[in-house]
DNA sequence: GCCGGATATGTAATACTATAACATAGGCGG
DNA sequence: CCGCCTATGTTATAGTATTACATATCCGGC
């Protein structure tokens, strides 16, 4: 049915799939697909190219089924939103966490190439705990 | 001519005028007035937002005559764009700074209080040089 | 079985943010 | 006066996101 995603993106999904119905959340068809999209880029993806992409196996795709399905991946800790760039990336984190972990947030920061956009997820917790305070 | 401004804004306007002409940037009458429109609002400022207020003075004033001036002032080093917001802040250190100094960026964050939108500009080194790693 | 509510998605329209492309105007050095 | 540079005007359009309402599907209780 969905598209085919690399191994790696495959096996994040599973893992995705154990978090969502551990809680109660509802990794639907879609969900997942978007979210194999994501996580499958090289790089931030923005909405309408997600859009677009999603229109290839889905014909009534419009902007609301995306940012729909993304507030719902954000809210599971799923993806990050890059500000800057107004797109999303896969939280590695949120994948990989142990399905037992309630939070569904968690502290991150960016970098961020200039010159060839590329993004670097970090977690510091020192940068965390200053802005903290 | 210009609106006029809080006691406060003027002072830095004043300031502002002073560090571009040093540095031989022309502070034309239309980007002294965004600008003291960016310093004098208690909150971050939107794009059209100036443009409307803008528009009260200013008949052709159209999207590119705002977000032209807002890229000169962001040159500068007068403002800064809080991307989370698509808003713009005065930046009170590159407003106060010696006018001999020439770097016209410098690194901040901002606290971007999620209730009542109030940003505040911090400056920590620590933050800044875990970012540098 | 069916009713009611909750969740998920479809659909149309529109709001908000930003840039492209080309035109005009004024200053200033040669 | 000419040519160039900077600043701004003007029109159109691209890109990002939300509102509002309609439809469908599932599931629990009766």
């Amino acid at each position: 049915m969905a598209a085919e995603f690399s191994r790696r993106t495959e096996s994040l999904l599973h893992r995705a799939e154990a978090i969502c119905e551990h809680r109660g959340a509802n990794l639907t068809e879609l969900r997942r697909h978007v979210l194999g999209m994501i996580l499958d880029s090289a790089s931030p993806t923005g909405a309408y190219e997600l859009l677009d992409r999603l229109r290839a196996t889905r014909r009534g795709a419009a902007p609301p089924t995306v940012y729909r399905t993304l507030d719902f991946l954000l809210e599971q800790g799923l993806i990050h939103r890059v500000e800057r760039l107004s797109a999303f990336v896969g939280c590695v984190a949120g994948c990989t966490v142990d399905p037992d972990g309630e939070s569904h947030t968690h502290a991150a920061q960016f970098l961020i190439c200039r010159k060839c956009g590329r993004v670097v997820e970090m977690q510091d917790h020192d940068v965390s705990s200053v802005l903290a305070r």
